[in-house]
DNA sequence: ACCCACTGTGCACACGTGTGCACAACATGA
DNA sequence: TCATGTTGTGCACACGTGTGCACAGTGGGT
């Protein structure tokens, strides 16, 4: 049952472990005779390189790990398969790993992959506060942050994060551009970062658009709910207070919960109420009607994402990245009532 | 920049690294002065102790290998995380890597695991051939395959799969009951095993509420398209060819693709036609009208998956699991015109 | 005073791989 | 013939950890 050793090779071929090592990695000083018969040899016997004993004598692993809230999330799951597809082709393993959104947890988790001894980390929607982060810091790992909510340390890791200011922009220029002048913003407490910018690109160009701030009514939900029936509470607290005739929503998940909010009380969408979400999940695409919704470009994220990081690794200088978010337009937007 | 070896600790203490190797181990053989005097010091130093260099000397890595098609697929997002939880109160870190639905890369991705010495391997939704698994068989790896398409090398592995042909009962009484007389399944020809199980459950039991083969329209896609554009198109053709007042397809994406031909072409579901989907996945509950489907325990199928691997890395006998699904009756199915 | 049991520590090896250096064998040139 | 260069191989070490065995030191009993 024990695995065949290049130390087993050499016995059979008459050599020492050394000239089979140089053999098997195509050092150009073992002769070509012994080189081929050592391959065969290999081949024949089932060699199979131990990777453990190799990152043991090289000192690095060729392994990363990435941390994630939640691996059954539809954004996330995108999201790291940009960066499995990246880092296939680099030929690095993943060690992959879910924090259930407890800072603790993901710490703990974080620890572990560096007693794995992995060559970097990526970290998606991070929850650490400045305590934790400085711990992080002592790992003296490549570190990148994926749309990272906290942002002190920023000189010691890379981050990768989208536009969320330019992605308000373009719901309020959508729904403004319909014709839209009762409004209303659906936010979470528990983004801070992004919901801030969010609300504010929203809003500030809403106001350009001579929109004023109390024609756009702003709530926020409570934290400890899932976003599905924060979005359908929300939207019940908005309606009967402000009777907006569009609302744009922090992500997708709270649009779908406004939405069946408005299923519900035969509220018609887009007729009546036009809604927009933020993300474009896979859900957004088959609700009804359809989602319209500020993309990310979740893919991309992840790609972008492990191409710094196998950068800082290399030791070369890295750049934090801004994506850009896009515009879908489905069928739950459309112009107010009484405008052409 | 280096990392904090035993051998570092054992200097600053005076001792042997044999000594602070115990003395990290809580070994009883170590005096308690001591002891207390080599852990503080480990803190101060910051050390962490080298998994690789463990693994090498222990001759297990408590790493396993999770196998997937496609990372981004809810579905196996849910199984995924069933196996990381129950891997994580294990102790056991997974890499995690994907096939892109190709045979010849899930081999590629099952040898890289081997080099990298994981414990054991979870392979989800293989579609390997019998060549393919006898290389598999010569790992003497522990291997679990989840909802496997092939049943060849049976007593080398461990599966765990649902009740396929129970899943088509269900569909079946679901419909009959609900008094639908006229017919259809849709279902994918690339999945042989568990499309032909679907089926047969299916039909057998309509069979036994005394509706006949020429009352069921049977139809299969093409390989090489997408679910979504599959189902759409194999809706088209059964509904002008039948006319069915029912359609069970074999999974959800089918069902949902076969739902938006009804959308565009004015079929009001389920008024004039009920869909039953199988999987349940996220979408289900959020399609207009939401899908009625046979729900698979995917959450449960990672555990148990992940519970079979623990046990036979132990050593134990284990043996299949064979999971059943439960129907989940929402929106999209309803008796028959003419039928109170 | 001596033998014995017991306690705590170190030596040396193993796990599997890669590589600097030395060196043997052989060829080449003067 | 000898100095010099070239080519291929082995020795020995390193990476960091765990552990069987030997052994020094201590205390107790006769």
């Amino acid at each position: 049952m024990r695995r065949v050793s290049i130390e087993d090779i050499a016995q059979r071929a008459n050599v020492s472990h050394s000239t089979v090592s140089r053999a098997l990695r195509g050092n150009p000083r073992i002769s070509p005779s012994v080189r081929t018969r050592i391959l065969a040899l290999a081949r024949e016997m089932g060699y199979v390189p131990n990777a453990i004993a190799q990152s043991l004598q090289q000192r690095h692993s060729n392994t990363i790990g990435v941390v994630v809230t939640d691996v059954a999330d539809p954004f996330w799951g995108e999201v790291v398969k940009g960066i499995e597809a990246v880092m296939g082709e680099a030929h690095k393993a993943l060690f992959l790993s879910a924090s259930q959104h407890d800072a603790d947890r993901q710490l703990a988790v974080i620890e572990q992959f560096q007693q794995r001894r992995v060559d970097g980390i990526i970290i998606a929607d991070s929850q650490l506060g400045p305590t934790h982060l400085s711990r992080v810091v002592e790992l003296a790992v490549p570190a990148v942050f994926l749309n990272s909510q906290r942002i002190s340390h920023a000189n010691s890791f890379r981050m990768v994060t989208i536009d969320n200011t330019h992605g308000g922009q373009l719901a309020a220029m959508h729904l403004a551009g319909l014709g839209h002048r009762r409004l209303a913003y659906l936010g979470a407490h528990k983004r801070p970062a992004s919901n801030q910018q969010r609300h504010d690109g929203y809003v500030n160009t809403l106001h350009q658009h001579g929109i004023t701030a109390a024609d756009v009514m702003v709530v926020h939900g409570a934290a400890h709910i899932d976003d599905l029936t924060l979005g359908y509470a929300l939207m019940h607290e908005v309606w009967h207070a402000h009777q907006p005739t569009a609302v744009f929503c922090y992500n997708d998940m709270l649009a779908l919960g406004a939405l069946s909010f408005c299923q519900q009380h035969q509220i018609a969408v887009p007729a009546e109420l036009s809604i927009v979400g933020f993300d474009d999940v896979p859900l957004a695409r088959f609700s009804w009607p359809a989602l319209t919704t500020v993309a990310q470009p979740k893919v991309h994220l992840g790609r972008q994402a492990a191409h710094i990081l196998l950068d800082s690794m290399a030791g070369n200088a890295t750049t934090d990245s801004i994506l850009t978010p896009s515009m879908v337009v489905r069928s739950s937007t459309a112009a107010p009532k009484g405008v052409v």
